[in-house]
DNA sequence: AGCGAGCAGTAAATCGATTTACTAAAAAAT
DNA sequence: ATTTTTTAGTAAATCGATTTACTGCTCGCT
């Protein structure tokens, strides 16, 4: 086959081809050795005795033909992954989603990663989340509204954990001070017939979230009736949960004008069972929301509610566990971050009507 | 130092120790070679010639030890990482919250885990994000109202991209049946003068629905007037957004009796703009949203809207990226893949009032 | 007795980067 | 002129699994 006589290897495009360029080959491309060209690229205090000259031509190779080095290789190496698990109990929801944004933002920051799982609720999974993770060699984990079990050997940051467990960093909200707010808030409205909303027990928040609730409302003078009590149950992330056992607080014929909901959403599913009963809201029942997801100010009329940071705490999580990850601390960790809630108050809570 | 005769070596608890078992401590244990255990463990075809009970040997120990085979060294030889990347534009938005649920499900069921990257619309990352989870060794991609461009040779699908690019799968809505069930809907109900809001530039459902809209309405012998036609624009994802545009409509004082909104969340700003406008909806004005994101359920009263089936959507996205993957299909690859939308009657709409 | 077939496994290369210990040559110091 | 130091790098081990190409060995058959 005739060809022009100098030929030449056909020059390869900077970027051609499929295969991306391993480190040997771009050491072979610029006639080095590869432990050369990784010092160099890496800026390792072991390139010193390399000269500036060849340390520039390194870097400009490895820019022009686009070396990127192979993660899995590199993870392979030095144990680390940059990467770190996040398990929700549904992501979903506008909870878990909001605490993963501030999640991601301080991460990818850092140049981390991210593997998502969400359990629902479910124990098994709960159980072998952390070991799946594990596996794919993550290198931390932080669970949101998780009560995860001892297990797992690596830093750990829970977001409303509560149970304590020896190494890992709870982050909480004051629910002492969220109590407080609210009661005070409604309080000061006038109310004194107030129905409280305990939440679904396999919520962590719901015993701590309670017991803060009594301690206040006794400070407060703010009787807690039974009557004027009800607990959700159903494991349903949607305001029907909240709906039914409205329907049953009304039936039992107590009268009340307030209520502190156990979340925005069963507040929701509250207001609309208020309605079919005939009662305006405020005008009647003033009605006080807790989280302030998305929706809480979506609402027509927006929702009354406590807010907790959930950004703030997916990004102090994030942050937290990069510093034990990374930290020198040997082993020592912060046991619980408090972090402070924020009374959003829009338009379901009002005075009480006068007298009805 | 006095020790009992017969002194063996301590026992190792099973699951004692830091550090997990590695293959080789395995075959050690075993007293074989870390070949044929690899083999048995995987159950590779070459594994035929190892005797039954040898292998009930090895799969034994395997357990007892706890063996977990290091995913970083077993990717580095096989160049798989059994791992996605999934990028959308705000992890806390229910649409994408939503279509993440279906995407997890398949995946985690399938034995993948995945990356989640949120890009907020800002150019550079959307560009720079696929390589840097292309780095991470991910198999693939699957972009949520995303319009990514051509460079990535990793199979990718993309819901609600729209944009024809090579080596895409698209799955898209059928916005012509969209726009005609909700269109229908109203007419039926007796409407005729209806505001039309058109999404934000950005979006890539914007222009295919708003042509869907246009072609439905002439077919139904709907006037699309301008003066009755909104279109969004601050890049926020509030209903903030639709109430400043839906004052800026009733501004105009030109009447209408039903509203069809881009979305669920500018249909919740419209509706707070409608009512501080003195209008009742649905009595004065009725409105259809879209999406059927959660939080639309949660309105009070509860929003008709068109809902767009996100946790399948995310579903089949996970399905075919997964078919592509492991597909013997060579390079063939569906191009699009139509979804349908589902009527989801509320409460804000009804019949127009008779007269005003 | 000799041959091939089957059995039970193993040695060693490989994936791609990192890192420690080392070398050859040149420059500086004595 | 020799020794020491510095310069400019390199060879080779390593991380932990996978996988191909072998190696002895035994058994049956002619």
């Amino acid at each position: 086959m005739p060809r022009s006589k100098d030929d030449k290897p056909i020059a390869k495009l900077p970027d051609a081809g499929s295969g991306s360029v391993s480190l040997k080959a771009l050491a072979a491309h610029l006639g080095l050795s590869s432990a050369t060209v990784s010092l160099v690229i890496n800026r390792s205090p072991a390139a010193k005795s390399i000269p500036p000259k060849t340390q520039e031509r390194i870097r400009e190779a490895a820019q022009e033909l686009n070396y990127r080095p192979n993660l899995m290789a590199r993870s392979l190496r030095q144990k680390r992954s940059f990467t770190v698990g996040v398990m929700v109990p549904e992501i979903s929801e506008g909870y878990a989603a909001m605490v993963m944004s501030g999640v991601e933002d301080f991460l990818l920051q850092e140049g981390y990663f991210y593997f998502v799982v969400s359990h629902r609720h479910r124990r098994d999974l709960i159980e072998e989340y952390p070991l799946l993770l594990q596996q794919r060699a993550v290198e931390g984990l932080i669970a949101v509204d998780t009560a995860c079990s001892e297990q797992s050997t690596l830093p750990t940051v829970a977001i409303s954990g509560h149970k304590e467990v020896r190494g890992v960093t709870n982050i909480v909200l004051d629910h002492n001070r969220a109590a407080r707010v609210a009661l005070e808030h409604l309080k000061k409205l006038g109310h004194s017939r107030i129905a409280l909303v305990k939440g679904q027990d396999f919520s962590s928040d719901t015993e701590p979230r309670w017991q803060a609730l009594l301690s206040v409302a006794a400070d407060l003078g703010i009787g807690v009736k039974d009557e004027l009590t009800i607990q959700l149950e159903s494991d349903s992330s949607s305001p029907e949960v909240g709906y039914q056992m409205s329907k049953n607080l009304l039936a039992r014929k107590v009268p009340f004008t307030a209520m502190f909901a156990f979340n925005d959403i069963s507040a929701i599913g509250a207001i609309r069972a208020l309605r079919e009963n005939g009662k305006r809201v405020p005008e009647d029942v003033s009605v006080i929301g807790f989280d302030d997801i998305l929706s809480a100010a979506y609402q027509n009329p927006g929702l009354t509610t406590v807010r907790q940071p959930l950004r703030q705490m997916g990004l102090i999580a994030a942050e937290t566990l990069l510093q034990r990850i990374n930290g020198s601390g040997k082993g020592k960790y912060r046991k619980e971050i408090v972090v402070q809630p924020e009374l959003i108050i829009r338009q379901t809570t009002a005075p009480p009507a006068s007298q009805k």
